[in-house]
DNA sequence: CTGAAAGCGCTAACAC
DNA sequence: GTGTTAGCGCTTTCAG
């Protein structure tokens, strides 16, 4: 079943059809309408392959993501695909499981698969974006790893963030402040960390802790549980993300010490399921829509060859006070 | 750039260089050799619109999912990326969020975009049915809400898991066992509840208490609250899926009453997280990795035109116990 | 083993 | 306004 049997049916020219298809407004009115009938009663629809083969595009834009399950990727993901919705776009997601070394074998890194390609958080990403360059489809990275001064992206400042969140400790008038950052592959991990440091160098402090650990409770919970172990407990804890944070509190309360009236903690991302425990963490959002809606502009534009040059956003992020940080208990 | 280019280059004819692209084996090796050296120097990738043209297939399955951020799907959908991949085939995801009435928008819902399309647990399926059905997509369901006989269909077999988590409630000596659903739209959670309500009248007990609530960690914490607060504590809980299994844990350890010492709960999904926390939670596992399995075959079979009719599959869950459940205190 | 020719379903000039 | 003609890039008969 093709145009071919709109054609017959309406009577009309495959001209005056394809017309009708891309609503062109040179049609006559009652032209139009037969042919919409036919279209109509044949259950008719146009052939996507052989429009992107004569068009040259697709109307697609690939999004390649390496996890799901995580607060932060589910309001990027959104964002886009509203905003690529609103543009005529579709967005469809590609999971890439991240295999190591070799060729990556992403279905999407294909010219006229896709008309271009977001990179959301990717790992390792050089061998990506230098597969894509060589391929010379549109692309631009979201939360990437590396700096690359000759590709567009948008970044968090998770320096400021790391900043932010310890200094509302420090001017909770917590001096005790210990840090548990998520793996140190992570840029966003080590520049957090860096804000950590330099909000308690400006106010003539030092670290009284760090720890490295993976993004996840058990983690946060180890981390706590050696501190009290070895009777170090800072009075207030910067986790590197939400999980860790939960973490930190479960421990904590297993000891019996009380979050926040012993001990302060700050977590990072507003993970969903982490604001419905009690006390409701204080912790750093990143600004999610924006990323998804400045990524799909970025590529966009480059795809419609208004790009001047490539853009790096760096966009900020923000600290939600909430409950599980008070003032330094007086002794 | 395009395959005349490689035949350019290569010196061979057009079928020539299209016989090494789909590694037929009736060519000279030396002029498999020469067509392979042209198109690796032109860094040649076959344009793929214009095989889905001439072949009348795309090599992409497409899933609809409403939601990410959840352990079960993300199982679910990398068993079947994986699953797809060994297959010669790729996913591509599309998120559907749920728009209310009116035509399903969804990009994927085109013959010829995708060869074959995997709904997982949709959400008011039936119009998506029907317009997969009128479009003679091939398609199949996981995890649907809806019985349909006429559509192959993978699902979990959640009266079994209600009865079996209570079941374990049972053999624990407790009695005085309570339930709190999700929400009452979804099929699973009607289910649950009559593999709970059916335990419970084998051995001769009724329900202590029914709750319905969302599937989160505060709605959790407020029943929990709630039979506090009313003096209605059932000595043991199965919740309708972790998260309020970990809301009510939470709000239990608030007041001091212990888990599993005090009241044991049993959860639903296995949610990765709240495996995490301690108690280590009691929970049913569905079987995702075999779901997505299961689903890609039938699916592959459909396109293949193997099929013989429409299966519908029902998988076991499996009981996972851990620590949050125990023997019933001796009063 | 190789190539010439036809055509997948559609759109984009260009005439009328 | 409408239709004729030529491809988009590739695969597939069918001869040779």
């Amino acid at each position: 079943m093709n145009i071919h049997d709109v054609v017959k049916k309406s009577g009309l020219s495959i001209v005056t059809v394809s017309r009708v298809i891309n609503n062109s407004p040179t049609v006559r009115e009652v032209n139009r309408q037969k042919v919409l009938k036919a279209m109509e009663e044949l259950n008719y629809q146009p052939n996507s392959a052989a429009q992107s083969l004569v068009r040259g595009k697709t109307g697609i834009i690939g999004m390649s993501i390496t996890n799901l399950n995580d607060s932060f990727y589910d309001r990027v993901i959104k964002a886009a695909n509203r905003k690529l919705a609103d543009q005529g776009y579709f967005l469809t997601l590609s999971i890439s499981e991240h295999e190591g070394e070799g060729e990556t074998n992403n279905f999407l890194f294909q010219r006229d698969r896709v008309d271009g390609i977001i990179l959301l958080s990717p790992i390792e990403e050089e061998q990506y974006v230098a597969e894509l360059k060589k391929k010379k489809i549109p692309f631009i990275l979201l939360d990437n790893q590396y700096e690359h001064d000759d590709v567009s992206s948008v970044l968090v400042d998770n320096f400021q963030g790391g900043y932010d969140a310890t200094r509302h400790l420090i001017d909770l008038g917590h001096t005790k402040i210990a840090h548990i950052g998520g793996p140190t592959i992570f840029l966003s991990v080590t520049e957090r960390k860096r804000g950590y440091v330099q909000a308690l160098a400006d106010a003539a402090l030092t670290p009284f802790a760090i720890e490295y650990s993976g993004f996840t409770v058990s983690s946060g919970y180890d981390a706590a549980k050696k501190w009290i172990r070895e009777d170090t407990l800072p009075t207030a804890i910067f986790a590197g993300d939400d999980f860790i944070a939960l973490g930190v509190i479960h421990a904590l309360r297993e000891e019996g010490i009380m979050v926040p009236h012993d001990v302060s903690v700050v977590g990072f991302d507003d993970q969903k399921l982490a604001s419905e425990f009690f006390p409701r963490l204080t912790t750093v959002r990143q600004p999610e829509a924006q990323m998804g809606s400045i990524g799909v502009d970025l590529l966009l534009e480059q795809i419609n060859g208004q790009m001047e040059a490539p853009t790096v956003t760096k966009l900020s992020p923000q600290l939600l006070v909430r409950e599980s940080t008070a003032y330094l208990k007086q002794p």
